[in-house]
DNA sequence: GTCTATACTTCGATAGAC
DNA sequence: GTCTATCGAAGTATAGAC
């Protein structure tokens, strides 16, 4: 009884996110987000004050529970290198629970963050510093070679992000223009994944040239 | 003397690639891209049938110089190794003259390839088809370790076009967030990627785990 | 081939009743 | 808090003169 009907935002949000995705901020329509979500549209300026005001509810909402999510992949793995083994697989499974989070991600690059806020801006920054803290402890306890950890944090989010997102792309190319080749699974892909992360940052290597 | 006064394709292209970078294909306004192109709109739909027909006729003509581009590269190296550092490098530099690529790339990729007949996705084949050659290549000739040419492909290209085309969301982040830290800059990236593509595919490594 | 003017549609946002 | 009805702006596309 305590609450009155609030169930609302939650699914606004929710529909907002498929059609962000789907349709980008421009190409997103308030009306199918409303409908998707069941509620009417006056319902929606209501709890949230327009458009660009919904959009930024959503993106500060998703970048929080993905470094939410990379704080705990971190938080059970001891070594440096552990950790980022970790928070690989910790993005690869956040991108397919939140499947619109890669193409929401990849258009607002585009996009030079024209609808980001500062606090979405403060949201974002979070992720970027948790990979970057796990380097930089590597390279003090003269685990990794040093390098520039945002380089190291962009080759491994970058890929996954991409290799994600264009998997629709990916299946229309494969079946008219790489007919019948090995496909690339994911977990294989991953994998790859933590794998170049391990030898970029590997101290006894030997050098490549 | 000889032409009447055909100059108009070309500029409405060049201006189609900035308008559709910025603002996306539904964002995309074709009265801007008219008037920055100096052209009237019905000009603009005389020469190309559509908004759909423009924005497909860049894209194809996009692919096609980065494919152009990529072969070049690829061509002055002798040993696949060497290839794909030339390859990388010819990546980040087409990227650069052609500012408007990577977000029209990212944008395509979120929206799953919407916008992409077939013509359009044989153009943007080409270029993992380069890479992998390479690097088929190189496994032949046992040069570099067995690896799914497409995880490297995605391993190289993804964070060169994210790292490019997010440099204005990072000198809003590194200004209000990671004040005063060492920025990363441009070539320092690039030689980052050709480093860690060597150390991924590298046949005498250890193994890290 | 080039321009002006406009028809037609879609969409963000609000007013106002309940 | 929730709904219906609608305004006003913006945008794609075309008709038709030159």
């Amino acid at each position: 009884m305590p609450r009155p009907a609030r169930v609302s935002p939650e699914r606004i949000l929710a529909a907002a996110a498929v059609e962000f995705a789907a349709h980008g901020y421009a190409g997103a329509g308030v009306d199918r987000i409303a409908r998707r979500a069941r509620v009417n549209k006056a319902m929606l300026y209501y709890h949230f004050r327009s458009k660009q005001g919904l959009y930024r509810a959503l993106l500060r909402d998703t970048f929080g529970r993905a470094a939410d999510r990379l704080r705990a992949s971190a938080a059970t793995g001891t070594t440096p290198a552990e950790q980022l083994d970790l928070v690989i697989v910790g993005i690869a499974a956040f991108i397919q629970q939140h499947r619109h989070f890669a193409a929401i991600m990849l258009r607002e690059i585009a996009e030079r963050g024209a609808h980001l806020d500062a606090e979405t801006l403060a949201a974002l920054a979070a992720l970027p510093r948790i990979v970057a803290a796990i380097i930089q402890r590597g390279v003090d306890e003269k685990a990794f070679r040093p390098v520039h950890p945002l380089a190291a944090y962009f080759s491994m989010l970058a890929p996954m992000v991409m290799y994600l997102a264009g998997a629709p792309i990916r299946e229309r190319l494969s079946a008219e223009h790489f007919g019948g080749g090995p496909m690339l699974d994911h977990d294989a892909f991953v994998r790859y994944i933590q794998d170049s992360t391990r030898r970029a940052l590997d101290l006894h290597a030997r050098p490549t040239r």
